[in-house]
RNA sequence: CGCGGGAUGGAGCAGCCCGGUAGCUCGUCAGGCUCAUAACCUGAAGGUCGUAGGUUCAAAUCCUACUCCCGCAC
C-alpha cells in the first residue's frame, strides 16, 4: 500500500459512503468528514443525518455540517486540518477557491460519468435515461468550474438493457471506492498526471424534477423504456392508471421495463395484453416488470396483478 | 405534532361502514387426465386476521395506545 494520507472527505448520499470505507480501510488518516447538514427527510420530517455522516458518526470520524463554504471561518477551519488532500463525492456544496487550494495535493471529486459527458448533479440518472451504452466513473482534480476538471483515471461499465439506476449506482459506487484509492495513491506519488477532459461532448446532467418522472406514453417505446428505467427506484416514473368500475386514478409507480413489439392499430397508453404489454408512441411497446401501486411495495407483475386487475383493453394515461 | 394510505395462510387481495362458522386469485403438496405441458380436473396442508389493552354473550370488524411499511411533501 501507498503512504498513508492525511485527508478529509466530503460527501453526501449512500453512494459516497463505499469511497469514504475504502479510503478508511486503505489506511489513510480520515482527519474530518464533510457533509450535507442533517435536513426533515422521510414520513414525519424528522432529521436525518446524511448516510456519510452516519457512517463517519459510527467510526467515530468528526463530522462538519457547514451550509455553505463561502465564509472565511469555515475556510479556516478547513484549512487548519492542514491536510494532504480532500476527496469529494456527491457533497452537494460548491466548493470555493480557498478550499480548492486548501490540501497540499488539492481536492479529488469522484463523477460517476463519462466526462466530459454529464456534468452536475444527477450524471447516473441522465445516462440511463439518455440511452448511453456505456458509463464509469471518474477521479478527477477539482477547479472552480461545476466538473470541469482534468481527469486523473477512469473506470467504465455497460449500461445493460436490465439496468436501472439503482443496479448502475451499485455498480459504479463500487467502481468508485476502488478507483478513489488507486487515484489517490497515484496523485501523491504523482504517477498519475491529470488530463484535461475533451472539449467536445459536452453535456449537463439536470436534477430530476417532478415534472421529468411523469410518464409519456406517446414518446417512443425506446425512450420510455430508458425513462422506466432511468428514474428507477428512485425517484422513480409513473402513470395514472383507473382501474374498471373506479373513478379515482390510481398513481402508479413503473420500476422496471423492458421494449416489446407494439400493435400498429393501438394508441399510446392502451394496454396489449393480461401482462401490462404498453404500446408507445412509435408503434413499439413497453413490458411492465415491476411496478408499484399506492400504499404497498414495489412488486413484480405478476404479483401485482393478482390484486390489481389490469386486462387488455385498459388504458394508461 | 406536516398530509394521507396500509398491515388478513408462502405471494397479491376481499371482508371492516351495518360485530356472530376465514373468503378470492395464485403458489405449495398429493392424485387424476394427457404423447406432453407453466394447460385442465379433483383433493389436501397452511392463518394467534401487526402488537397490547378496552367495550361486548360474541371482535378481522367498534374504541384507545403502540410498532412497522407505503405514497405525497421535503
Amino acid at each position: 500500500m501507498s503512504e498513508p494520507l492525511r485527508i478529509a472527505f466530503m460527501g453526501s448520499p449512500d453512494f459516497a459512503v463505499p469511497v469514504l470505507a475504502a479510503l478508511a480501510e486503505a489506511g489513510h488518516e480520515i482527519a474530518c468528514v464533510y457533509s450535507q447538514p442533517p435536513r426533515p427527510a422521510g414520513r414525519g420530517k424528522k432529521l436525518r443525518p446524511t448516510p456519510v455522516h452516519q457512517w463517519a458518526e459510527a467510526a467515530d470520524i468528526e463530522v462538519r455540517t457547514p451550509r455553505s463554504l463561502k465564509k472565511a471561518p469555515e475556510q479556516e477551519a478547513f484549512a487548519a486540518l492542514s491536510l494532504d488532500a480532500a476527496v469529494v463525492v456527491a457533497y452537494g456544496l460548491i466548493l470555493p477557491q480557498e478550499i480548492l487550494d486548501a490540501p497540499r495535493l488539492g481536492c479529488m471529486n469522484m463523477h460517476a460519468s463519462l466526462l466530459p459527458r454529464w456534468r452536475g448533479a444527477a450524471p447516473i440518472h441522465r445516462a440511463i435515461m439518455a440511452g448511453d451504452e456505456m458509463t464509469g466513473v471518474q477521479a478527477m482534480m477539482m477547479e472552480a468550474g461545476l466538473d470541469t476538471g482534468p481527469v486523473l483515471a477512469t473506470e467504465q461499465t455497460r449500461i445493460f438493457p436490465f439496468d436501472t439506476t439503482g443496479s448502475v449506482h451499485d455498480r459504479l459506487a463500487g467502481l468508485a471506492a476502488d478507483l478513489a484509492v488507486t487515484a489517490l495513491a497515484g496523485l501523491a506519488d504523482g504517477t498519475l498526471a491529470p488530463q484535461a477532459q475533451a472539449e467536445d461532448g459536452v453535456t449537463y446532467a439536470h436534477k430530476v424534477t417532478a415534472e421529468d418522472q411523469r410518464i409519456d406514453w406517446t414518446k417512443p417505446g425506446a425512450e420510455v423504456d430508458c425513462h422506466i428505467r432511468g428514474l428507477s427506484p428512485f425517484p422513480s416514473a409513473w402513470f395514472s392508471y383507473t382501474p374498471e368500475g373506479e373513478t379515482e386514478p390510481l398513481r402508479m409507480k413503473a420500476l422496471m421495463s423492458r421494449r416489446e413489439a407494439g400493435r400498429p392499430d393501438a394508441a399510446p397508453g392502451d394496454v396489449l395484453d393480461d401482462d401490462v404489454l404498453v404500446q408507445c408512441g412509435d408503434g413499439t411497446a413497453v413490458r411492465l416488470l415491476k411496478a408499484q401501486k399506492p400504499g404497498s411495495k414495489a412488486m413484480e407483475a405478476a404479483d401485482l396483478l393478482r390484486g390489481l386487475p389490469i386486462v387488455a383493453g385498459a388504458r394508461f394515461e
